[in-house]
DNA sequence: ACTTTGCGAGAGCACCGCTCTCTCTTGCTT
DNA sequence: AAGCAAGAGAGAGCGGTGCTCTCGCAAAGT
């Protein structure tokens, strides 16, 4: 029942891989992600870190899959110590977490929300579910906050609001069309903000990051609907 | 005066390898981007490269340029097109060709505004004029506008207040410290939403990607303060 | 006690960026 | 016109990469 020494070790030796490989990464970039570095601090001949990692897309697999869940860590552990009813604060406070994390990890923020790596392809189905988490944060914040269309949505096509109905039985909260799509552009701004800090396309303009962050989601947070953090 | 035979065959060679860049860039993305393959293609062996392009980093910054003036291009043509007065349509018109020149030109797209590729840092001073063109068209958008601060915006940190008043002589429009907030949230926004669609992050959710953006910049035009397009 | 399995070593293939030297041709200058 | 400098390609070579294959040893399972 018990594992024996040598599933020890080659759990050991796996982990190992995957720490070198973060630090690889924080230190190089993705595209200085190298298999045989990583064996030869590991004391190993190259060859012989191709028994525990098949390929260098397989390790960029891994290493996707562990970024997806660390962030989702992050992130739901800062909105969950937010009081309930205050959901402009939890809104505020994913935003935040969303860009601590990122500026802590530029690498790995870089390998999710990124370019694609070239000739890679991630697995969906290994990372879909994992990629959802923050985002399924944000859809239950709405769904929370009882959000219904308002006449202020523009109008949509009647193909993308069919599309938006098809998708609402496969995420939590059940949202109309209209507050769907506030979630998504909330997201996907929140993610350019995040994007352009970690990225430096906001050099030699803003240098004031919390400060604007907190600022734009207040914004995004009047486009979603939500009241102001209380207090 | 006119130019020598070798001066023509220089620029000639170089315009050739250029365009193969731009070629091995569509087809194999930035990491994929190879001297030797281009000099292969060229029949030229693989030193010879280093006559025309000192290295691969001086090769990605020349492809960067490229793709700054073609995008900036772009998206100003098609401003241009719009009545001078119908704001709404210029915002509308500019985000749509934000979308279009990205979607044809995903790798150049992933080259300007995606994950800066790891250990080259492009060299401010030759990019970020290149880079402010499209920028620039949404200050003179709202600027056109005639734009004031509104109480609907959100308070902001004094010292990010005086970031963006110092940033206002740098810039045209002379726009107030809460407009300008309001450009940069809408820039961020579009970019977002179009890396989302280019990098792939919206799989298995939203692909009515033309139906989409339109929603989601009438909203943005909202935000901003725009009227809605003409007709 | 015997056999299967896991794992590291080593050599090797094809590719990469980049450097250095050598040669030949072009084009400018005296 | 003669001579010299610069341009441009060829070739060899260095150290790096991902990845494959074979070999031998030791641990694990029977």
């Amino acid at each position: 029942m018990t594992e024996t020494p040598r599933q020890r070790q080659h759990r050991q030796t796996m982990a190992d891989i995957l720490q070198l490989a973060h630090r690889q990464l924080a230190t190089e970039g993705s595209a200085g992600l190298s298999l045989r570095a990583i064996a030869r601090e590991l004391g190993l001949v190259s060859s012989a870190i191709y028994r525990y990692v098949p390929s260098r897309d397989e390790l960029l697999t891994l290493l996707i899959e562990e970024s997806y869940t660390a962030y989702g860590d992050a992130v739901e552990a800062a909105e969950a110590r937010c009081r309930r009813d205050d959901l402009g604060r939890r809104w505020l406070t994913t935003g935040r977490a969303v860009r601590r994390w990122a500026v802590a990890n530029p690498a790995e923020w870089a390998l999710l929300y990124g370019s694609p790596v070239p000739g890679y392809q991630a697995p969906s189905e290994r990372t879909t579910a994992a990629g959802s988490r923050v985002p399924i944060l944000l859809l239950t914040l709405l769904a929370d906050a009882g959000l219904e269309p308002s006449p202020d949505d523009p109008p949509m096509t009647a193909a993308l609001h069919r599309e938006l109905n098809r998708l609402r039985p496969a995420f939590p909260g059940d949202l109309k069309p209209g507050v769907f799509a506030r979630a998504l552009l909330a997201y996907t701004s929140l993610c350019g903000l995040v994007s352009f800090e970690v990225f430096g396309q906001f050099t030699n303009t803003v240098t004031q990051f919390p400060a604007h962050l907190d600022h734009q989601l207040a914004r995004l947070g009047a486009v979603l609907g939500l009241p102001e953090p209380l207090r």
